[in-house]
RNA sequence: GGGCUCGUGGUGCAGCCUGGUUAGCACACUGGACUGUCAAUCCAGAGGUCGCGGGUUCAAGUCCCGUCGAGCCCGCCA
């Protein structure tokens, strides 16, 4: 019953007619969106990922085609010919963009049949997910998902005529390369040539983008595939994709300025949005001091506020303990929220203990005082504390009191859940932010040294430099990160172009000279041999599409994404492997069993 | 590694708390009717290992334990 194009060949798409193209005799081609069988008249929206136009199927006009239009099912593909006409008057449809006309089939090819569907090819269709990427081939054809790609595919075009435009070169690198430590966990391939061996895919072109400064490329960019063996979240896949930057001598401000060029042409040029640059800068410590985060959403306030003062020998004890020890109090005070019940109170107080905070304070202030497990307390400061926060009848504040940076991390995810709760974050329009002087290093207590805070080869501010001797942890650097909504989209750094620097700072991480030499020897000798000052940026593409399409998952923006287990329900990957692939990379599989 | 939620015809859900009729509804599907619909409409029909395994009970979709899968989160993600 199915036949082949023959010499049929598409003169439009489904979303292109219009009321001035009546008369003229079209053939179009795509799938059978709805038919509406009339008994007589049958009515077929034709789709493609243009749009829909309806074909008409009259038995006086074509018995032929009218009577094969009787078979057509959901999902069969067509070809339609016939000619435009302007609908009768009464029967437009102004939800379609081709709704002022239909086309009068008078022939049609049925191209192939589809077995009924899974589920409906339908926007705003509640399907799990699970369901949804077993058939991600019908589940793509969905137009909602498919502006999704187009939308990326035009933030991918922004960003290659803008960075083209200013003289960057696209250059690969390589995904069969070495683990490397620090980091996440790598994702390993067997070396069939070198049994016992094993390459790692890269979690970033990190190395070889420095390499390519030392070869004197000067400005390379990449849009590439970085794979990290983590568990999974919504806005984390096991593989994603960075657009990877690395400019050579261009100090901080000049490369975070062409950086603000190129984001603001993507903005431009998908959304039609204008975004003043520079952005807006915020240091990491004033970023933490004011927003708990590291990558404030800033469209609303919620400032938290230091209050350590009021409790230094306080009546409090569990706040003046803290104090002592070298502590902070923190307060958020959220206006018009003391009418919490106690439950949620009792939910703020889990939510404070799984952030990472030993204990939360409420406080309800109501015209009879102050409302709060510890309110006998507070009592002593509470005039001074009001006036610190601005805090009236009404309010809720929430305190914490705890080492820093954990008081106002903590309190900083819950200015975030409160401000989402509460309906404070505008759905429209983009809060972007530079966070700039991140620490050098950050003390890993379960490991019992310094981890470097970005990465290991990261430039210390020139005025830091002498701190790398005795206090590392003083020590700021030229790294920045870029926040778009609350999210941080990319995240860069000027790199250390002396050896003699990045040295000190294997050193300062536990990387012996030994192991420096071992596993990065080649970025050590290439910095002897006339490395450039250097520094680079890469933006994560998925999670900056997600935010640009309004998605919350960028699995949104993925064709072919994972589950939070690492698989992908269409193709069942991973799965295992014969016996003889295994014998010839010498690898055996251990029989893990119940209790690895 | 841990916490929470979910799993019932193809899809989305109800039934589970309080065990006991033939497991119900909508959409999709199949057949029929119908010449202006656009979520077409009307009539009829088919379709279920209630994720899987075990237990309690006279009796389990329902209660208990385990397990698998999906989602969200904590840890993790330089």
């Amino acid at each position: 019953m199915t036949e082949g194009l023959g010499s049929w060949k598409r003169t439009h798409t489904c979303g292109a007619l219009r009321a001035a193209d009546a008369g003229t005799t079209v053939t179009l081609m795509g799938w059978a969106h709805r038919r509406r069988d009339h008994g007589g008249l049958i009515f077929l929206d034709l789709r493609d990922r243009t749009g829909l136009t309806q074909c008409v199927f009259n038995p006086a006009a074509s018995a032929a085609a009218h009577g094969r239009a009787e078979a057509v099912r959901g999902e069969f593909v067509l070809a339609v010919r016939g000619a435009v006409a302007r609908r009768p008057d009464g029967t437009l449809n102004p939800k379609l963009a081709t709704g002022e006309i239909e086309v009068h089939a008078s022939e049609l090819r049925i191209l192939n049949e589809a077995r009924a569907l899974p589920f409906p090819i339908e926007d705003e269709v509640e399907v799990d997910e699970l369901v949804r990427l077993q058939y991600r081939y019908l589940d793509l054809r969905r137009p909602s998902l498919y502006r999704n790609f187009a939308l990326r595919d035009a933030v991918c075009r922004a960003v290659r005529d803008h960075l083209h435009g200013h003289g960057f070169l696209e250059v690969e690198t390589p995904f069969l390369t070495r683990s490397t430590p620090e980091g996440a966990r790598d994702f390993l391939v067997p070396s069939r040539l070198s049994p016992g061996s094993f390459y790692a895919l890269p979690q970033s072109p990190q190395l070889f983008k420095q390499l390519l400064m030392v070869a004197g490329f000067e400005r390379y960019f990449q849009i590439v595939r970085c794979f990290r063996d983590e568990d999974l979240r919504k806005d984390r896949q096991p593989e994603f994709t960075q657009i990877d930057i690395e400019t050579s001598f261009l100090g901080r401000d000049d490369f975070l300025a062409l950086v603000e060029g190129m984001v603001a042409e993507v903005l431009r040029r998908v959304h039609g949005v204008e975004v003043a640059a520079p952005f807006p800068r915020l240091t990491y410590g004033e970023a933490l001091a004011r927003y708990g985060s590291d990558k404030p959403d800033t469209r609303y306030g919620l400032e938290l506020a230091d209050v350590t003062a009021l409790f230094r020998g306080a009546a409090f004890q569990a706040f003046a303990r803290v104090v002592e020890a070298g502590g902070v109090v923190k307060a958020l005070r959220v206006p018009g929220a003391g009418g919490l019940s106690r439950k949620e109170a009792d939910d703020l107080v889990t939510a404070a203990r799984s952030y990472g905070a030993k204990g939360l304070v409420w406080v309800k202030v109501t015209p009879e005082g102050l409302a709060s497990p510890v309110a006998k307390f507070l009592e002593p400061v509470r005039p001074a504390l009001l006036e610190a926060l601005g805090a009236g009848v009404g309010d809720l504040v929430l305190l914490v009191g705890d080492a820093m940076p954990t008081a106002a991390l903590v309190l900083g995810r819950l200015r975030s859940d409160l401000a989402q709760r509460r309906g404070l974050v505008p759905t429209a329009g983009y809060a972007l932010l530079w966070i700039v002087d991140f620490p050098m290093f950050e003390w890993s207590e379960a490991e019992r040294r310094w981890q470097a805070m970005h990465h290991p080869f990261t430039a210390p501010r020139d005025e830091d430099l002498p701190l790398l001797e005795g206090r590392p942890a003083e020590a700021l650097a030229k790294a920045y990160d870029l926040v778009l909504n609350g999210q941080e989209i990319g995240g860069g750094s000027i790199r250390i172009h002396q050896q003699a620097i990045q040295q000190k700072v294997f050193e300062l991480l536990g990387i012996g000279k030994d192991e420096a030499r071992a596993k990065f020897g080649f970025l050590l000798d290439a910095l002897e041999f006339g490395a450039p000052p250097m520094g680079g940026i890469a933006f994560g593409l998925d999670r900056l599409v997600a935010i640009l399409a309004g998605e919350e998952s960028i699995r949104e923006v993925i064709a072919f994404p994972k589950t939070q287990k690492g698989s992908d329900p269409m193709t069942e990957a991973p799965a295992p492997v014969s016996p003889a692939q295994l014998r010839e990379l010498g690898i055996g599989v251990l029989d893990l069993g119940k209790d690895r």
